[in-house]
This record gives C-alpha cells, sequence and structure tokens, in this order.
DNA sequence: GGTTGAATTGAACATTGTCAAGATTAGGGC
DNA sequence: GCCCTAATCTTGACAATGTTCAATTCAACC
C-alpha cells in the first residue's frame, strides 16, 4: 500500500495521504467504529485539528479510507488473474474462480477493512468519481471473465445479461456471511463448485 | 414490535426491553454509529448509568439490538410465506420468491437495521442460543421452500445440498450490495428471474 | 524581501462511555 | 406487620472524544 513518510518540516506535505493510511492501520486492528481521529492524528504525529483542514470531519475521512480501499481490491484481483496463464476454456473457468477466491480470502483476513468498504461507511459523495472508476474497475474484470466463459460456451447463455450480477452477489453474500459468522462452511472451494454448477458449468470428474 | 411502557416507578421494571426498544428506534433513524448511549438512556427516562445493570457496555446494548431483529425478520418471513396460498411447484416457486422479496423489501426499508445486522456489531457473544435459533427459523423457512421445489422437480437437483447457502448468498449479496450503493438494478424482480434460472427453474412466458 | 494564504497548533467546549459510591425500592423470611 | 438483603436506579465524577476558532508557522509568489 502507499506508505507516509514521517514528520520532519512544520507543514506535512502530504497529510491527507497519511492520515488515511494511519486511520486504514487503525481501523485494519480496531474496526471502524472505534475509531479515534485524535488517536490518528497522534499516530502521523500532528495535532487533532489539523485533520480539518483536509476532512471536513470523522465519517468523510472513515469515508475515504473506504472508498481507497476498492482501488487497493482492484489490484489484488488483477494480480490474482495474471496468476493464471492460458487462454482456454478452463483458463476462463479458472479466472473466474481466481476471482471468487481472491475476494473471500481478502475478506476474511481483513474482515475491518472489508466491513468498513459494504458496511454502510462509505458515503460515496466525496470523491464518488473515483470511486466509481475503482469499482467499475474491478467489475471490468468481473465482466471479461465472463464474456470469456460466455465465448467459449461454458456457461449458460440465457444467464444475460446478469451474469456479473449473479456471481458478484452470490460471492459476496457468501463471503459476508461468512465473515459475520452467519453462515459456515466446510470449504469455500466447494461453494464455488455449487456456483459453477447454477452457473451451467458442468462438474469435472 | 415490542412497547416499553413508560416510567411511574423507581424501579423500572423491564428496562432492558425498553433501552432496546428505544436503541432500535434510533439506530433505525440515526445509524448504528452515532447511536449515544445516554440518549438512549435519556429517552427512556433514566439514568445513563442505569444501562449498565443490564448491559456491560454499549456495544453489548447494541448487539443485543442486532440479535432481537432477527427474530423480527423471521417474523415477517413467516408472514409472507402466509400470504403465498396453493400447495403446487407454482405455489413453492412463489414461496421461494416471497421470502426474497421479503428480505430485499425489508432491507431498503430499513438500511440502518440491516447493516445492524449484517455489518459486524452483533458479536454474538450475548444470548447467541437464541441467536443462533431465531437465525435458524429463517433458515428453516427457506429450507422447506427450497424442499417443496426440490420434491416437485423444478429445481436442479444437482445443486444439492448447497441450495439454501446459495439462494441465501446470492439474495444477500445482492440486497446488500443495493442498499450501499454498489449496485443498481432496475428491477429486483427481474434479478429474482435471473436468480431462478440459475437454479434450473425455466422461465414463464 | 515582504506579503499573502495555506497549513498547523493551542486552548477550549460540549458530549460521550464508563465507573464508584450512595440512594431507593421490591421481595422474601420472621 | 417488619426487617433485611439484593437488585435497581441516581448522582457525581473522570478521561476521552469530535469539533471549532483564534493565533501561529511556514512556503511560495510578486
Amino acid at each position: 500500500m502507499t506508505l507516509a513518510r514521517a514528520r520532519e518540516t512544520y507543514h506535512h506535505g502530504n497529510l491527507a495521504a497519511a492520515l488515511l493510511d494511519a486511520a486504514r492501520d487503525m481501523v485494519r486492528t480496531h474496526g471502524a467504529d472505534h475509531l479515534s481521529l485524535r488517536a490518528v492524528a497522534a499516530v502521523v504525529g500532528v495535532s487533532p485539528s489539523a485533520a480539518y483542514h483536509h476532512f471536513p470531519d470523522k465519517d468523510s475521512l472513515i469515508s475515504g479510507v473506504g472508498e481507497a480501499l476498492f482501488d487497493h481490491l482492484a489490484d489484488l484481483q488483477e494480480a490474482a488473474l495474471t496468476r493464471v496463464t492460458g487462454e482456454g476454456p478452463d483458463a476462463a473457468r479458472a479466472r473466474l474462480r481466481a476471482l471468487g477466491r481472491g475476494y473471500f480470502n481478502w475478506a476474511l483476513e481483513e474482515p475491518n477493512l472489508f466491513r468498513l468498504m459494504f458496511g454502510g461507511y462509505c458515503q460515496m459523495n466525496i470523491a464518488a468519481v473515483d470511486a466509481r472508476r475503482d469499482q467499475s474497475r474491478a467489475w471490468n474484470l468481473l465482466k471479461n471473465a465472463l464474456e470469456d466463459l460466455y465465448r467459449h460456451g461454458v456457461i449458460r447463455p440465457s444467464l444475460r445479461p446478469y451474469g456479473e450480477i449473479l456471481t458478484w452477489s452470490a460471492v459476496h453474500g457468501a463471503t459476508s456471511l461468512i465473515v459475520e459468522g452467519r453462515l459456515t462452511v466446510e470449504s469455500f472451494e466447494t461453494l464455488l463448485d455449487a456456483m459453477e454448477i447454477s452457473l451451467g458449468i458442468k462438474n469435472h470428474e
């Protein structure tokens, strides 16, 4: 992630980014509620009021952290895709699985950040445009993966044009429920198997 | 919902329930974060410290509100089911749709309560047993609805035993993403159509 | 090199969660 | 009936929080 260099001058230089970084780290460990603006400022080495020249209030800071995370998640998804080589239908199928797996694994590793992104903390008013762009970056990865599967005839075409919505909803829903402890599953891979079946992908054996 | 009668004696009588009710009402309008324990106590007409004889801390109060909501949601689901009469495959299919529709509509009417339930506020330590029971009450409704569809041969049997998990995940995921503004859909009914297709239910025309 | 304006501080305010000590009362045993 | 115990609620207090505003510091431009 980004790194915010320490303080040596009176003017920090990039306080906004430093505050966002520190806030993200504190949310990761303590959760989005229980985040203290004063504690964030203290970590950065700045007075509490300094934050108000970069964010109108605490909620906006939290919101900014969340929006930045969408970019980070898209990076992870892209990286996961590059690890799957090949061009055939099997590769396309593996790419879709890699997207779902990456989404789930990251959420389980960083439940507090996942909650921040999808728990109603991001108001999408500040930098809503960037958020939309970041979001559609991950969205396009999913769309392209599904497009490949349609093209190879691996997925039931009757699902068009709801394939993206369906897959994202199913993966996000299962991830969210499992992260919050409302649902338990012996292995996420078998759940991915079931999702593939519902998409019309026949089970390999 | 439950009603908490006003104060006339020194001892309130059922402060715990009254606090839960007031807290739920305040969460509904102001959100789970931004909930003030003192404000809740003031609404009930009691001193702030009185709450600490019924809940160890503020988070536990919030958690209690959330757990109670699972019971409420199960009530709504049950009521939605009774409005669908008949026993044939069409009725079974309509019952599953009613469950999904009810889930979604309630979440859109009460986004703050929905977030409270599934946004990491409920720790499931207090009254975890009751929570499990309430949760499985709604769960059993879903399970029975799917069982009917299996029995009538309307749903692809290859989805067993992941039908419940898949449908709950998909409905919950779509609901959550739409509530948080991450996903937009022209109509939830067409999304339900797509979900039915993925379950193997052929489109009526 | 002096000035403008942005960045940061300091002190202050109201509000918050939480606790310890004291007041109040309900319920049970005589 | 009464007393005693324990549960319930209040009072007062404390530290920490979000936020504001005047005052201070500094970087950059004329």
